[in-house]
DNA sequence: GTCTAGTAAGGCAGCAAGGC
DNA sequence: GCCTTGCTGCCTTACTAGAC
């Protein structure tokens, strides 16, 4: 804990240029005395931090004196501090975090020219406000093993009650999600945060002692479980795009310039969605009970635009 | 379980230095 | 001179680890 003050001491005090031992104190929610100890402590390890009374003094780490990036070289800089960039703006009222970002932008500043090149974007256009409150949330939750409340939105626009004890907060094809053991169905569940609406802490919950890697593969083997394999053709003109969905080695072209797709798929609305989304350039070759149910889906749509 | 030593931290008092 | 900030010494408290 000491140690771990020592080096967020002198981070602090490089990253600011002159640092008043009030506001280190503050910052570390410990008393001046301690400051002046730890500043001490420093000072003998040998690393020249001066100091300045009065008005306007305080805490600089003497001229030609750098941190060095002891650990990480250029390149594994530039990926980490784009992270950091999108994570300082999700989680941002932690302050714990807020220390972390702290020692990257520390780095940021040896290593400006090289973090140019990357950016990444994890935030959500329509509710960037609660992202950030549920995230924040989901941390502390996991944190202190406390339960998590919340109404989730189902397909019919019902306004379900959850209560979970969270296990990990997941970032997948452009959504943020909370894993976790559901109370109420008494099974490990995935919730996506956008179909989150008022989430508030929960009591303390005894922590289940279960894997990540255990519950990957509670995922994997349900997800197996409710899809089907899947045989699509794409005429000429979409081939292009199909590299945005699929894997290489499951595109198939054939000589007449069409294209044939076989791929494991979750059996339920979504998919029937997802094919009409590319419109009249996919047909469902295969199964063939897919097929009869894209053609009542169909019928269903032509019959609200017949009237 | 109890005692002891070491460590970390807080509080207080007094002093020095610098800025306004 | 007053205020702000750093510096130091002394005492106390709380916690932890090790010895018995």
């Amino acid at each position: 804990m000491r140690a771990e003050r020592f080096l967020s001491i002198l981070i602090i005090i490089s990253q600011k240029g002159l640092v008043t031992g009030r506001a280190l104190a503050e910052h570390f929610e410990v008393s001046l005395r301690t400051i002046y100890r730890d500043i001490e402590k420093i000072s003998e390890a040998g690393v020249p931090i001066a100091a300045t009374g009065g008005k306007g003094g305080g805490y600089y780490i003497m001229e030609n004196y750098t941190l060095n990036n002891l650990f990480l070289n250029k390149k594994e800089i530039e990926p980490l501090i784009a992270v950091m960039d999108n994570l300082k703006f999700l989680f941002g009222n932690n302050p714990q975090f807020n220390d972390i970002v702290l020692k990257f932008e520390t780095l940021r500043n040896t290593e400006k020219k090289e973090c140019d090149n990357l950016s990444i974007d994890m935030s959500h256009f329509s509710m960037e406000k609660e992202l950030r409150e549920y995230l924040f949330l989901m941390n502390k939750a996991i944190e202190e093993n406390r339960i998590l409340e919340f109404e989730y939105i189902n397909r019919k626009m019902e306004y379900l009650k959850r209560v979970v004890e969270p296990i990990q907060i997941e970032f997948t094809d452009g959504h943020w999600y909370i894993i976790a053991f559901c109370t109420i169905r008494k099974d490990y569940r995935k919730f996506k945060l956008v179909r989150v609406r008022n989430m508030k802490l929960g009591g303390v919950f005894k922590k289940n002692l279960i894997s990540k890697e255990e519950i990957k593969k509670i995922f994997s083997e349900s997800y197996e479980k409710n899809s089907i394999l899947v045989t699509l053709k794409f005429s000429s003109e979409i081939g292009g795009q199909l590299s945005e969905y699929f894997s290489k080695e499951k595109i198939t072209l054939l000589e007449n310039g069409t294209y044939i797709v076989e791929d494991f798929f979750p059996e339920d609305e979504g998919l029937k969605k997802f094919i009409l989304g590319f419109g009249n350039d996919c047909e469902v070759i295969g199964p063939d009970k897919l097929r009869k149910k894209m053609v009542e889906y169909i019928k269903n749509i032509y019959s609200k635009y017949n009237d």
